[in-house]
DNA sequence: GACCAGGCACATC
DNA sequence: GATGTGCATGGT
């Protein structure tokens, strides 16, 4: 029988630890994690290098954009109309809460900041949570998609349950360590990318012997 | 050509 | 509170 503390070992050993987030700065965390939403990661980096390449990666510069020219930019990686104006919003928080760095955040307590995040059009729990872990260091357990669909496989979650609920099986079921929840998201997505799809590919998965669901 | 990708807001029941 | 729909590009 599979446990949360077991598939991370078992990850661990087939992937290695995964140094996310990658991006070079705080902010750049925070615009991909609202670009990647629902999106694949390889058209986020394409989005990102348009933005780096046209110089407008910077909360006030990208807040101050005409929508329409963001929008463009942002266009490999799909819904660009929705999230040109997420990313707007995004900017605008910090514009008016941070005086548009991350960095002054850091003395705020982890649950108004995450309500707060919450409160941004286009911030949802996925994409306030990858902030708090990946941006700004918190230790909150990132939710996504593959994380239900990987250990409801496992028998480690029943089927139905809301982020909130997920969230608290991992964070109940593991040592209350920061760079373990930084990496075991990570691993989850490499699981995910490669083999655990809605069409699993078990043959090579490094879950073999812990999946109950394992097409062998 | 169908299916999928590191969601979210909003409408409707 | 649960369920359905629009948003959109690019890879397999």
């Amino acid at each position: 029988m599979p446990t949360f503390p077991s598939v991370y070992d078992t990850l661990y050993q087939a992937f290695g630890p995964q140094n996310w987030w990658p991006a070079e700065t705080p902010f750049e965390v925070a615009v991909g994690a609202v670009l990647t939403q629902n999106t694949a990661w390889i058209n986020v980096e394409r989005a990102i290098a348009n933005l780096k390449a046209a110089d407008c990666l910077g909360p006030a510069t990208l807040h101050a954009m005409d929508p329409a020219e963001l929008a463009g930019l942002i266009r490999p990686a799909g819904y660009f109309n929705i999230k040109a104006q997420r990313l707007q919003a995004l900017c605008r928080f910090l514009l008016d809460e941070a005086d548009g760095s991350l960095a002054n955040l850091t003395n705020r307590d982890t649950s108004a900041l995450r309500a707060q995040l919450l409160g941004i059009k286009g911030v949802g729990e996925e994409t306030a949570d990858s902030i708090l872990l990946y941006a700004l260091h918190r230790r909150v357990f990132v939710v996504d998609a593959y994380t239900r669909r990987i250990f409801e496989r496992l028998g480690l979650l029943k089927p139905g349950l809301g982020y909130g609920a997920i969230q608290a099986a991992f964070e109940g079921n593991l040592p209350r360590d920061r760079s373990l929840f930084n990496n075991y998201h990570a691993l989850i997505v490499a699981l995910g990318k490669d083999y655990c799809k809605p069409k699993p590919r078990c043959e090579a998965c490094p879950l073999q012997d812990l999946c109950p669901s394992a097409v062998t």
